[in-house]
DNA sequence: GACAATCTATCTACTGATAGGTAGTCTTCA
DNA sequence: TGAAGACTACCTATCAGTAGATAGATTGTC
């Protein structure tokens, strides 16, 4: 089993991709860790630190994830559905992106978390964008590469932050389309 | 000036659009109108009844807007770009669209509002998917116009979500730019 | 003996909610 | 006509629960 320090950090980002980072307490999370809240205050002493080492945890895995699709994919259109797929994994039925949730509880972070989740949609943002870039032939778009990374990181964010209010929904399906349509 | 219930629903819905519904209380609330928190209870017993009434009244204001759009403007870019124009006004630097925002904490929601909130969607939705319904023959797209609409409405919420964690930024841009391709 | 990681116990502040009182207005009917 | 009662919209006061945070004791390991 992974270290307290860990698995605190596992446990909040479940909690508040799923209530948000507001409705998550130090005493609830320590329960479902098996500790008491003061020892979560060890680790993290204020809830703006746990904020600001959730987020760049959660930073860098998404970070690895596009790596991987990097390394085992080679076309666009597989490109940006196994980063609509990655969207698709870190998304459930009650549970949206951390930094999506993060973004929308913004004015409850300090300085230092906000940092970290600016950092997060711009490494998405970058990523999406030279692959919009490296593909250029093969794009029947008038749009430019970071134009399209833009549409595409919000429209999935959006997309998700929707879908969970009506059970059932799929909006990332509209979204797999439009990838088609831009190089059709 | 308004009666104090219309004007806790108006202080409500800015703050909910700041801060969120759970960061908001009953006694701030009351101090900016210049009330007591009993009597914010007055008019809206629970908070789930606050959170009903003012995404009922955001919708309808919303729809209405919805509904001028239609008198004035004829043309599928005109409309979609006054759609986004529309988007742009409820939302300012740190501040989004009401729903958006509920839909993130859609689960400190009890049914009763989750179902209101799901109405301000399927409402914006159809708006959409009608107008480019009724716009096909301009439309240079192979997505259908439920595609279309979702992928805007999902896009905007996502794009005004993200413009706050970075000031400055305008996302509803790549958006207008997306709406010219269309039919380009 | 030093350090890390946990605990118990507690603080202050704030939350949504309720009970019960009051002033003003409107309605009813002898 | 005008007194009695009901209703609306506030108020004061308070409750029980929960929040983040801290001080200081304890335990185990190197």
């Amino acid at each position: 089993m992974a270290d307290k320090r860990t698995q605190i950090e596992e446990v909040a980002t479940q909690a508040i991709k799923r209530e948000g980072f507001r409705s998550m307490s130090f005493r609830t999370l320590a329960d479902e860790v098996g500790v008491k809240s003061s020892s979560v205050h060890y680790h993290f002493p204020t809830k703006d630190d746990l904020a600001e080492a959730v987020i760049r945890s959660y930073t860098r895995a998404f970070s690895d994830a596009l790596d991987g699709i990097d390394r085992r994919e080679s076309s666009l259109v597989e490109k940006i559905d196994a980063f609509n797929e990655l969207f698709a994994d870190v998304v459930s039925h009650d549970d949206i992106c951390l930094c999506g949730m993060m973004a929308a509880e913004v004015s409850s972070l300090n300085d230092s978390a906000k940092a970290a989740l600016k950092g997060f949609f711009s490494t998405s943002e970058e990523w999406l964008k030279s692959v919009f870039q490296s593909h250029a032939e093969e794009l029947k778009s008038p749009l430019s590469a970071e134009e399209l990374a833009r549409i595409f990181l919000a429209g999935l964010e959006g997309a998700t932050l929707i879908d969970r209010v009506e059970s059932g929904s799929d909006r990332l399906a509209a979204y797999r389309a439009l990838t088609r349509a831009l190089v059709a």
